[in-house]
DNA sequence: GCCCCATACTGGAATCATTCCAGAAAACGC
DNA sequence: GCGTTTTCTGGAATGATTCCAGTATGGGGC
């Protein structure tokens, strides 16, 4: 339970009510870095009995609203989400299985690079997604120009 | 005709056949870089008079598979597809309304970065997306937080 | 110049991730 | 404990994209 009343502070330092979805949400993220919702509704359907798809997404809004969550939205495939939230790292996607790791930056807060011209943008931040073959599908390797 | 000709060539040069949606595409993409299939099936409507949302999809994805289009898929937003295609360039979205806009790569060619830790995975390209707010939403200013 | 076959295109239904909605249940300040 | 506000439930709806079966068309071969 240590980790869960660490959670149920968090929520709370972040004014957000003490729900047992949540809780769970951020439990079933630990250990499972990069899950979807999909994986989340399956984790917590396991752990609670039942959860509508519902909760989860608001769940998933609510926490990455808070900055207790991240979303990464690779090309092509559902979002996924983090609880590494501290620094400005990056993400390696497989673009055969869609697998993703994290790649730390080397600068570490956000924007880490600049871009040349702006066009008048005010720039927040620089996503970086690196994408390649990952270990396992570079041995049944996978024809380029499938980055989708 | 000219940039139609040209089209055409290009098209045959990939193994392509020479179609009137394939033209049509591309033509349509001309001065309008950046578009969604939808904005595409639009504009081909005007122009041909009738096509299917298939065969634009079809079209868009033949096309990018031989390398005569880009898609770029920002996060929370539909594919888009451009016909700059011989560098390495990078995207900048405004995080209010989508506008993407173009921003040269200082490298030019792939992978432009390279990850501190690579897990393994062989890196072919580092895809970089700067998210801001364009000037018109920094105007009318959108609250931070609403990457998606 | 015509024929044939692989490839494209049509229209409509299906899929997947996600969101909308209205009502029931739970959180927490008092 | 009580009431208000937020969250959760279940089901239907949405938007982008894909699947499918049938028809049409491009272009290499004759």
């Amino acid at each position: 339970m240590t980790s869960t009343s660490t959670d149920e502070t968090l929520l709370r330092e972040r004014g957000l009510r003490v729900t047992g979805v949540r809780l769970a949400v951020l439990r079933a993220l630990d250990g499972h870095e990069h899950s979807t919702a999909d994986d989340v509704v399956r984790s917590l359907r396991a752990d609670l009995g039942s959860v509508s798809v519902q909760a989860v997404y608001d769940s998933l809004h609510s926490l990455t609203a808070v900055g207790l969550l991240r979303r990464l939205e690779p090309a092509g495939h559902p979002a996924r989400y983090e609880r590494r939230v501290g620094d400005n790292h990056h993400h390696m996607v497989c673009r055969g299985c869609g697998a993703v790791a994290d790649v730390d930056c080397t600068v570490g807060e956000a924007p880490c690079l600049h871009p040349v011209t702006t066009h008048g943008f005010a720039v927040e931040l620089a996503e970086v997604t690196f994408w390649g073959l990952c270990p396992r599908c570079t041995a049944g390797s996978v024809p380029a120009g499938t980055h989708s």
